[in-house]
DNA sequence: GATGAATGAGAATTCATTCAT
DNA sequence: CATGAATGAATTCTCATTCAT
């Protein structure tokens, strides 16, 4: 399909250290803290190549969480396109979001994300796009396949839900760097599934 | 009772502003980029005033959180002391947390003070203190008066869950900033009613 | 003679202090590294109270600088009248610079104060007066006394001489620092006097 | 030989710029006084290109002593070289000393030099090395050279008396700052050759 | 006289960004 | 593409000095 020259080959593989590189960098220091030439140096490139692939520190940043949400909808829409039936759709979408928090980082950046938006309302637009296609996925192709035909006030309910679980995943996991023991993965995922049928009630009566 | 110079209203009246102007700083800009100058001149103060109440922008930080946490305690363990029976207290307590979403700041302030802490594991010791003192209450006087006795297997459980509420309202709020529709003060305070119901699901028969 | 009411001798306690302590920081932390609030501490004061005794940082540490001046050009003068010829004379004032080895402060505070001095032009007069404190005693009342009636160019030499040895203790004073085996009281005051001597040429015939 | 590139080339240019530079504002204003800005702008960098070449005002300051140390020292391990018997490098070595007169810079260097260091004793171990370095020449290859084959005593004599002629230069050229009439260049070699010749008495029998 | 809270000029240092190589 | 020297704006913190008590 693609055919790459060494060129391309070898720009591909900075930009994907880079990536890997910045989110260790941004999770571990937080944006303000984060250093280009960490990020750089833990890519194993200076500082300057940073600057080939991305405009500034703030456009890696920007890059980095559309890059990850990218991969984390197509994860969703692909789980979701091997089920053939609501119960298996709710069944994989509840699996995606208590899954969520085996990854220690992006629950992290996702908060470093919001309040780095919350503080630049000038780029509003650009955050606009990227939470944007988070949310595609819960409510356009979807929507109907995990829910059914729903009345406006559940619907109402649903988007409320929907837009709460991934919030409540990042300060859960948040809190459990402090309590490690208490909120283990696994205790996390029991109360991430507690919620999640506590918020799709009627629409998961079978018991875990 | 106590009688104050003018000397030491003028200091209590500077710590005062300090502590409020660095609480709308801080959760407005973060911690990184909050500028102490700005602080100051907030708090109506010049930047040196800053530094004989407080030893740094971090002590600064730190005793803004120590400051407001016991303000909560207080308020906390003010409410469940005015409770006669259980039913009543569990509602105090639902009311409590229920009520957090209307604090747009706290809950922020939390989160840029979680993220912080993460980033600072050679105050480990400090944050335990302020950390501690917030669970405190949770569990020593009232855990018995507000679960009544538990197994130690419902005990677990139910720590689990006093450690989550904090960090949920956290991330709603955060988020609720991003959708003021959807996630209005109104929609939260149900959302979280379910969720504090449903961590707490036994102990709650009786719907709001 | 003096009879001074509880507030003149207040002062003077407090003056005499805040000049020990003075010396003691200035010695140690080098004129601008000495803050006003750590002499004043160590003179049992607050910073303000510096202020009403000096003008000024400068001020105190110009002070600081007469006061001692004045002491040995006082102590000088006082062992020089004792004197009946002008072999003890002469060996008196040898006695006097080669025991100044034995101050570990003044010597130092000297250097300290001529390096200020070279730095702040604009005070040049004030220095002067200082300085010429300390060589009145060498030129005028006891000139002759020690070295008899001089050629000019005789007179030119031991100028040269007078001027020199300050310097040179002081600089052996801080080279002792750091060679403290080495360069004892005891190695100085050898090497001291060997210098003395040898400006002093014919006039010491005797061996030591 | 060495071939280097223009990145080097500049680099190495930068670098003898800011020590020249810093020497000049260093003497000047001291170590305290001395402002990184003016170092900069008189070595024709901004502040940032400082902190490209040293890790901090201490470290450019420690750095300046360093090379010039080594500057000295190797003009005169070479100029003993050019020597073919003791005389002659009694000789040699007695007009280095007297010849420090002329650097009106360095012997003010030295001073505010080890001033600091008295006031930094955690950087002791850096010290000590560059003070071994000039302390090596004089007694490692050189030292029989100069003053044959001695006994126990007057070798640490003449220890003693090699450790005092710096400071003693150091010393004389501050004073000679106030007195620039009076210790003219040519007073303070007459005086220093005097000093020099006490201290190595019998070694140096017909006059210069 | 003495205190210490407040001021604010001043300085070192950091770090994103640029650009010649 | 990648490098890293250089830039310079920005920011924390210090400390001499003032002044109300």
């Amino acid at each position: 399909m693609e055919t790459l020259s060494k060129q391309q080959l070898r720009t591909r593989e900075t930009q994907a250290r880079l990536l890997d590189a910045a989110e260790e960098v941004f999770v571990r220091d937080g944006y303000e803290g984060a250093q280009l030439d960490e990020i750089a140096a833990t890519a194993g490139r200076s500082k300057g190549a940073v600057y080939t692939h991305f405009k500034s520190k703030e456009d890696l940043f920007l890059a980095l969480f559309e890059h990850r949400t990218r991969s984390y909808v197509d994860r969703l829409i692909h789980s979701l396109q091997k089920c053939s039936n609501r119960k298996e759709s709710l069944e994989a979408f509840r699996e995606f979001y208590v899954g969520l928090v085996h990854d220690r980082m992006w629950p992290i950046l996702t908060l470093e994300f919001k309040l780095f938006a919350l503080r630049h309302p000038e780029l509003k637009e650009r955050f606009r796009k990227a939470f944007e296609m988070s949310k595609t996925t819960n409510e356009n192709p979807s929507h109907e396949q995990l829910f059914g035909r729903l009345t406006a006030a559940e619907k109402r309910d649903n988007d409320l839900a929907l837009m709460s679980l991934g919030p409540i995943v990042s300060g859960l996991i948040l809190e459990s760097h402090f309590e490690p023991q208490t909120l283990s993965e696994k205790a996390l995922r029991r109360i991430l599934g507690l919620i999640f049928d506590a918020l799709f009630q009627g629409r998961r009566p079978a018991p875990q």
